[in-house]
DNA sequence: GTATTAATGTAATATTATAACATTTCATTT
DNA sequence: AAATGAAATGTTATAATATTACATTAATAC
């Protein structure tokens, strides 16, 4: 497995290509791990994912996978991003309706997905600190957590 | 304005009724605060969300007030959940599509919803704690946060 | 009372997501 | 390599969620 990634490098400008090839490496490894396989399509649609840090929704997706396979159905699109969400290689953003790809799928993370909605790019960074502090909150509730939905909106960096 | 709600009290069994008083009374005096009409269908929208704590789809709502008025159509519905949530006193919950009355819409607030996936119940609590981690995140990634989606699925303390 | 703005009515449609069942592909066993 | 069973994909249809556009009515300001 190649090295981690730096959450504050990747919102620099950066050599895009070295993120879909961790992103493709990573993904092949977890499947193989986890004896699930990575298809033809579930693969491609990854990619699509990962060619920028923007969330896409399914339909573009959707239209991005016709120009190469002009029978493909919406149902093509969600079955891949329920196999991907499902090995942890792509996040659904809830407040956008819309999927990214998850750069540290190999880590299992803690994170918070900071949204710029300016240029929209939309980045997971580590959020070890939030999430204790949520599990002391459920804790004192007698609330058992489960599944967390953690998005920022805002202005990155760059566009503030 | 009544006392205000305490976090705990009301996910135990208790007397819905004062929670629907308490939504309403809330929303005629910061409607007027703000200078902006709590009209008849926006105030029956908000009651009926407020009938309990489960979160409610636009459907549902507007199945329930199509009963009262056999006319009204979708947009009806999310005028009012628009308005509504402008004026805090309902919010939506990304993860279902559903929106839930704000107890504590007089308060300014920093809070997490917590959702029970059994009960279905969903109570925001206070995350003051949660927040100041989040922002001081923020600000080491020179992110400008703007809104929060902070929903966390579970079991509550009767359903665990 | 008239003008202006806000709210609602009405119809149509856009967007997002899933269900149901048939067929094919892959992996395993023989 | 053929038979089997499970997983993946193909195909059609439809469900669920949300918005646009424009007409009409109601409330507020002048």
């Amino acid at each position: 497995m190649s090295e981690t990634i730096d959450n504050k490098a990747v919102q620099q400008p950066h050599n895009h290509k070295g993120c879909m090839q961790h992103a493709l490496q990573a993904a092949e490894q977890i499947c193989s791990q986890k004896g699930v396989r990575l298809t033809a399509i579930r693969k491609r649609i990854l990619e699509l994912i990962c060619t920028s840090h923007k969330a896409i929704g399914a339909y573009e997706l959707l239209d991005l996978f016709k120009l190469e396979d002009p029978k493909a159905k919406p149902v093509t699109i969600y079955r891949a991003l329920d196999f991907l969400m499902a090995a942890g290689l792509v996040h659904k953003i809830e407040s956008l309706n819309a999927f990214i790809g998850c750069l540290q799928a190999e880590k299992q993370h803690k994170s918070v997905i900071l949204i710029c909605d300016n240029c929209k790019n939309a980045y997971e960074v580590d959020a070890t600190a939030v999430y204790d502090s949520l599990f002391a909150l459920s804790e004192s509730m007698q609330f058992k957590p489960q599944c967390l939905t953690l998005e920022l909106h805002g202005l990155c960096a760059s566009c503030r």
